[in-house]
DNA sequence: CTCGGCCCTGAGAACGTGCTGAGGACGCCG
DNA sequence: CGGCGTCCTCAGCACGTTCTCAGGGCCGAG
C-alpha cells in the first residue's frame, strides 16, 4: 500500500491483516514505485496524492516498464483530477475517498481473483487495439482520438470482450456514479464510440446492456 | 428490499430484475417487517434510515421472532450509527452508502449461496445451456437470442428442471405480478420460448402448470 | 358424442428502452 | 475576455418488447 496519511494507512493495514493479507506500507511515491518493482506483491493499493511522485505518474511509469501488477487507486474527490484519468493511466480499479472499507475489501478481492498474470501490453479485439500505457487506440492501424471518458469506457469494455455489461455496471466503474444517476449518459457515450469506431462494434442487448463484438 | 428513497429503490429493482431476481419494494419499516415475516423471500436488502421503524429495530425484531432470513444492510455513512451496530443486531452483511452496485450484487449472491447449496455458474439441461452472468443461451451450441422477459422465464424454469411449476408461481417470480393478473401472459411467453427452443422442450401439465423436459 | 374448461396463437395496441441532435455548464488556453 | 473542447442534460423519435384480446383447438369428464 502506498499512502502518506499515517492514520489511514495504519487502520487499513490493521484491517487487511485481520483478513489474512500480508501488507507493507510505503509513504512516498518513489518508495512505492520501488516496492512495486521489486517487492513481488500480488496487488497494490495506491493513493493519488503522494509526496515525490503522484499515483498517476507511478502507475504510468510502472506500466511503461511492463509491470502488470493489479492496482487499486484511491483519490480524494475534490475534482482536481478527473476520475477517468486514473483508469486512463493504467489503474485497474478506482475508489474515491471517503470510501467504505467493505467496498475496498470487495474490490481488492475482485482484483486478486481477476489476477491477470502476463497481461498483454496492448488489448486487442478484432482490428481494434488499445494501449493503456500510451493511452492510444487504433482501428485497422489508423489512430482514433478519444476523449478521457470515451477511452475509459472502451478500456473497460475491451477487458471483457464478448460479455454483456449492464449500464449500471458501466456507470459504477467508468463513471464512479451512484445508482441514481440517469443511465442515459452511457447511451450517449456508446453513441460517441460507435461513431468513432464503427457502427457494429458495440452490440446493444436490449434490457441487459452492451457487448463488444469479438 | 426495504428502502424509502424512491429513485434508489427503482434503480436497484431494475438492476436486480435484469439479473433474474424477483424483487419487491417496501417503503417503510413496518411494511418491510411485515413483508419479511410473510413474504417467503430468500433475502432482504434493508436501509437503516426508514420511516416508522429503523432498519436496526426491524432486524432485531425479526431475529427475536426466530426469523433467519439473510439480511444485507445499507446505511448512509454519516456516522450517527456505527457499522458494527448493524451486524450486532443480526444483519448478515453490511454496506455503507455510497456503495458499488457490483459489490452489492456479489454480496447478495454470497448471502444466497450461504443458505443454498452452491449453484453452478452455467445452468445446463439437455442440450440447453444458460449463462446468467453473460446472459447467454445456447441450444446445441447455437446461440439463441431472447428478450429480457423470455430470459427471466427460462432462467426460472431451468433452475427447477423436471418440476411442475404453476402459472401463479411464474407470475409471482418472473413477473412480480399481483394475484389478479391474467395467467394468459404466461401462456403467451411459453409459446414464444417454444418457438425459439423447440416445441417439445416445455411440457404443458394441464391444470397444473409447465415442466422443463430433462 | 357432447360439453365445458383449459390452453394456444395471431393481430395489434400500449408501453418502454435506447438513440440522437441540440445545447448548456464548465474549465482551459490564448 | 472569447474560443474551444469535453462532459453532461434534455426532449423527441423510432422501434423492439410486452401485454391484451378474441377466436379457435384440444382434452377430459360425463
Amino acid at each position: 500500500m502506498v499512502e502518506d496519511e499515517a492514520r489511514l494507512a495504519a487502520a487499513l493495514q490493521r484491517g487487511l491483516r485481520a483478513e489474512g493479507f500480508a501488507v507493507d506500507v510505503a509513504r512516498t511515491g518513489p518508495a512505492g514505485l520501488d516496492a512495486a518493482r521489486h517487492g513481488g506483491y500480488d496487488a497494490m493499493i495506491l493513493d493519488v496524492m503522494l509526496p515525490g511522485l503522484s499515483g498517476y505518474e507511478l502507475v504510468r511509469t510502472l506500466r511503461a516498464e511492463q509491470h502488470w501488477l493489479p492496482v487499486l487507486m484511491l483519490s480524494a474527490k475534490d475534482g482536481e483530477y478527473d476520475q477517468a484519468d486514473g483508469l486512463d493511466c493504467g489503474a485497474d480499479d478506482y475508489l474515491t475517498k471517503p470510501f467504505s472499507y467493505v467496498v475496498l475489501l470487495a474490490r481488492l478481492r475482485a482484483l486478486l481473483r481477476r489476477g491477470a498474470p502476463e497481461r498483454p501490453a496492448v488489448l486487442a479485439v478484432g482490428d481494434l487495439r488499445l494501449d493503456p500505457a500510451r493511452r492510444r487506440v487504433t482501428r485497422a492501424d489508423a489512430e482514433v482520438t478519444l476523449t478521457a471518458r470515451e477511452f475509459a469506457l472502451l478500456n473497460y469494455l475491451m477487458r471483457r470482450p464478448g460479455q454483456v455489461i449492464s449500464k449500471i455496471e458501466l456507470l459504477d466503474h467508468v463513471w464512479n456514479a451512484s445508482l441514481e444517476t440517469a443511465p442515459n449518459i452511457v447511451e450517449v457515450y456508446v453513441g460517441y464510440l460507435r461513431r468513432k469506431l464503427g457502427r457494429d462494434r458495440l452490440e446493444t442487448i436490449r434490457g441487459a446492456g452492451y457487448r463488444l463484438a469479438t
